[in-house]
RNA sequence: GGCCGAGUGGUUCAGUCGGUUAGAACGCCGGCCUGUCACGCCGGAGGUCGAGGGUUCAAGUCCCUUCUCGGUCGCCA
């Protein structure tokens, strides 16, 4: 029968010498220095501790242990001969008088070393990621993550809210992203679905009188990953609250968020409370993007008017032509090409740049096509000598997308426009309500359907008497943005059926289509329901900004692959005939095996 | 689904203009070594170059097809 240890790999100190102890853990090295001599290295969860060989007889014994196997060792503290600073164990070793495997490591060879781990192949670090979370560089993330949803819980729990589930098998919901659906035995051809979050239940508990809600609550969704993005499922901070408007929300989350992030955070500083409010047609028009990473110091300008009439085709009438200026430019023509090129990846359309160099020529680029102009491009941009000036032109949205993205690009490679080693919040508010569909090419929700419209019933009545453009109707909706990351979408909800379907009526929609989209809401609602207001940022996310790392799959304890798959428990899988039998399922189409 | 990149011993990579026996580091195995801590030194094993087809006297290298992985856009309120 196992005996338990009596300290961990981390604990030992100088203290302790002269003590008979135990520890347990993975052996992680055999050092060999002499014949009969070295060093075993035991690790566990919480560090390394080294076991001095020194007789033939455990020689013999370690050298039969294959690295990675479970291990005890009982034995005696030792001050050491030759001391290790850079270890908080670094002062002892443990002098072995009887060593025991525990688990054996049938291999000794690794799909890859542990302490290296990072550096490995993602698909074999995710087929084995019960070897790759060894690596205490890795784990520490999965750590950080514990850590960060603790503190989220307490400081919301501090604020009244309380935490409740909600269920995972639900109604599946015509909004939105794709469902992920569950089969329903018991009523065949009909379908559960996850939740692709708990919007509606938590609605529903603001009508049932619950003031304050808050859930880590999973979401799923069927679409495709991203850096940014793991498919399939991911966390969010659910939140909402009662009789509250969008000054409410923002109390909260300036006041639960920054303390954690200080704390939390790569780079320990964080914005205060309150966090700058950008309107979204300012931030498009700013920043070129509804997420901007107010870090970089650079602003975005329209140039449309002063280079009309130049030879330059993008520049022709009805095309926006946006510059971001960048002073003291070092970047070479190679770099410029080279970042230009990057841009028109991300972006999608090509970008343009001219220069205005030492001797305050204009130069390079585009620049032979505004030689005529030189002098009121100078004054309306500013422009000291040694400026680079990115251009983006084409229709409205893709030039400021296209200028959005070199503004980021930029401030990050020319020395002096960000400023790294923080976090930058800020809200971007009014958000339109609706918008001309690309392929309908009638009106259509911008967003969420369940957002208030500003400005309330009065709003619409005058939209639908013509008195406004409806396009100029904006929601009680807003984002949450941290350094360039949106954490998160929110809302003021509109919880008053009359206005719900004056808002579907905008889109040719009416009350039979809200009840029928989403009957539990609308029913609750006609029962009298608070105004009420929240905001959900996600969890993964934070943690990502928070731990620095760029991929979503570093802070996430068992992650799937880009294609959604989970290749360690060969998920999604065949399942048996009898299993689809059951659930009335029949497959048309299947791969060959 | 579109575009870009990658795929070479267990792992990470190099491989020039198509030309001898495909190299290195780490890991593994064996030997030496009494204060290492990414221990060091010596030696060794280990490769259908993702798969299939083509061009060629000759293909890891060039062409076509395909698979897998990553990034990105579409998509994701």
């Amino acid at each position: 029968m196992f005996q338990s240890r009596t300290h961990t790999c981390g604990e030992l100190r100088l203290e302790n010498a002269g003590q008979q102890v135990k520890i347990v853990g993975w052996m992680e090295n055999l050092r060999e220095v002499g014949s009969n001599f070295g060093f075993a290295v035991v690790r566990d969860f919480y560090g390394t501790t080294q076991v001095v060989v020194e007789t033939e007889e455990m020689m013999r014994a370690f050298k039969a242990i294959n690295k990675e196997s479970t291990i005890s060792v009982e034995g005696t503290v030792r001050e050491r001969a030759s001391k290790n600073p850079k270890l908080p164990t670094g002062d002892i070793e443990v002098v072995p008088d009887k060593v025991e495997v525990l688990g054996r490591c049938r291999y000794n060879e690794l799909p890859f070393e542990i302490n290296r781990s990072r550096e490995a192949d993602e698909a074999q670090r995710l087929k084995y990621r019960y070897l790759d979370l060894r690596n205490p560089a890795v784990k520490k993330n999965i750590i950080l993550r514990c850590q960060v949803v603790a503190a989220l819980r307490q400081a919301m729990t501090e604020h009244g809210f309380l935490e409740i589930t909600t269920p995972i098998l639900t109604a599946s919901s015509p909004e939105g992203a794709r469902d992920y659906l569950v089969p329903a035995r018991k009523h065949p051809g009909k379908f559960y679905a996850l939740p692709q979050a708990p919007q509606q239940f938590k609605q529903l508990l603001m009508t049932a009188g619950f003031d304050r809600y808050f859930q880590i609550a999973p979401c799923f969704r069927d679409e495709d990953a991203r850096g940014d993005r793991s498919p399939g499922e991911f966390y969010q901070l659910d939140m909402e609250m009662a009789f509250a408007s969008q000054d409410d929300v923002f109390a909260v989350l300036e006041d639960v968020l920054p303390p954690i992030f200080a704390k939390y955070g790569t780079y320990n500083v964080a914005s205060s409370a309150p966090f700058r409010r950008i309107p979204y047609l300012e931030a498009m028009e700013t920043y070129g993007s509804d997420k901007p990473d107010l870090r970089i110091d650079l602003k975005l300008q329209d140039i449309t008017a002063l280079v009309q009439g130049t030879e330059f085709a993008p520049f022709a009438p009805g095309n926006t032509v946006k510059a971001v200026a960048v002073s003291g430019c070092v970047l070479t023509r190679k770099q410029i090409d080279k970042l230009c090129a990057d841009v028109e990846v991300q972006s999608g359309s090509k970008p343009y740049w001219f220069r205005l160099d030492e001797n305050g020529e204009l130069v390079g680029g585009v620049s032979k096509f505004l030689a005529d102009r030189k002098e009121s491009l100078v004054e309306a941009l500013g422009l000291q000598p040694n400026t680079l000036v990115g251009v983006a032109a084409g229709k409205r949205d893709a030039a400021l997308k296209t200028a959005g993205v070199m503004r980021k690009m930029l401030g990050a490679a020319v020395p002096g426009h960000m400023d790294r080693e923080r976090y930058e919040f800020c809200w971007i508010v009014d958000f339109p309500m609706y918008e001309i569909g690309e392929e309908s090419g009638e009106l259509e929700f911008c967003h969420n359907p369940f957002s208030m419209p500003a400005g309330g019933l009065e709003t619409l009545l005058k939209a639908e008497r013509g008195e406004i453009d409806p396009l100029s109707i904006t929601a009680d909706q807003y984002d949450l943005v941290c350094n360039g990351v949106e954490l998160s979408s929110g809302a003021v909800r509109n919880h008053d059926p009359e206005i719900m379907i004056k808002a579907f009526e905008m889109v040719r929609l009416g009350e039979e289509d809200v009840k029928k989209k989403f009957p539990a809401m609308y029913n609750a609602f006609c029962y009298g329901a608070p105004p009420h207001a929240g905001i959900a940022p996600g969890v993964d996310r934070m943690v990502m900004l928070l731990s620095g790392e760029e991929s979503i799959r570093e802070v996430i304890p068992f992650p799937m692959n880009k294609n959604a798959q989970d290749v360690m428990m060969d998920a999604p899988s065949v399942v048996t005939q009898k299993q689809l039998d059951e659930l009335h399922i029949a497959i048309t189409a299947k791969e060959e095996e």
